[in-house]
DNA sequence: AGCGTATTGAGAACTGCTTGCAACTTGTAA
DNA sequence: TTACAAGTTGCAAGCAGTTCTCAATACGCT
């Protein structure tokens, strides 16, 4: 039998996260967040999305564990949430070498691009301390339309 | 009896606009953004709270027909919708004179501040320009802690 | 290995919002 | 004025996204 301590892996930051807490590691809790990691940071998933997705390769995830994986991961700051209206939260990798980034989002088709922006970032801030709150995270959201919804 | 048509009183941007278009100028309409013009620009009401102030006063409005007011008047720009996720849109009276403003939330009390930058408004219009999109509206929301809800 | 407790799964429940439809109004044209 | 077509309302049912309840299960500390 291959014994998990039989070498000493490095715990991950999510494992040591939790662990600090009192919390544990699950499988649900690591596919969740190690499919964030493949697809990269930048592109955001729904929660049914993220559920699809793990079931269709077989996990058997039920979706309130992803509802909660999900609150737990943006709680833990390695996921984003994104709140752009229109049929649910959207959550992405929280890459922390990128500051905040902000979206430019159809209306129409759904269609988002993400672009970044120090003076918005900066702006956010300037308004916080103006008015002694603490900021936790700012988001332009940019209704639009794209190319192709516009002559519709 | 009175009679309304004795004497012409001017219709209301509101009136005309819907005329424009085929459409009526109901009591339910007129409530609606009497309540907003009253409350004046820069609060935000849930389509509950409007639903509980205009039934509070004696009216009887349906809630289904404040929603389909509150989605009307946001296309006829009377009113702006924000979300601020956490339980529902908010709308507010549409002031043509301010652009469009930003908001500092506290995500605990919901207290919310407003404050305008045109740096910000100017990164939108130049994402919306590089990706070729239309741009309808931009918004930031500014997640954050209110001073008093910092310590709990 | 054993045990206390965190976590999961399944489905019911909730919330904010929309829709279908019959009854009712409004604006207009006679 | 009156009459009538078309827009609007209220109600209740419906829907999507999310949270909750609770019994069964699995982590991880000792």
């Amino acid at each position: 039998m291959i014994s998990q301590a039989s070498f000493r892996t490095h715990p991950s930051p999510l494992e040591s996260g939790l662990h600090l807490d009192g919390k544990r590691m699950t499988p649900q809790r690591k596919k969740v967040l190690s499919l964030f990691e493949e697809i990269g940071s930048g592109i955001h998933l729904s929660a049914e999305e993220v559920h699809s997705k793990l079931t269709s390769t077989g996990d058997k995830v039920s979706l309130a564990t992803i509802y909660r994986t999900l609150r737990l991961l943006v709680k833990m700051t390695f996921l984003n949430e994104l709140d752009l209206s229109e049929g649910g939260n959207r959550f992405e990798l929280l890459s922390h070498d990128h500051p905040d980034h902000h979206h430019l989002i159809c209306i129409r088709c759904g269609r988002t691009e993400e672009f970044e922006n120090n003076e918005v970032i900066n702006a956010g801030e300037v308004a916080a301390k103006n008015f002694g709150f603490k900021l936790l995270e700012s988001s332009l959201n940019v209704r639009a339309l794209c190319p192709i919804c516009i002559n519709k």
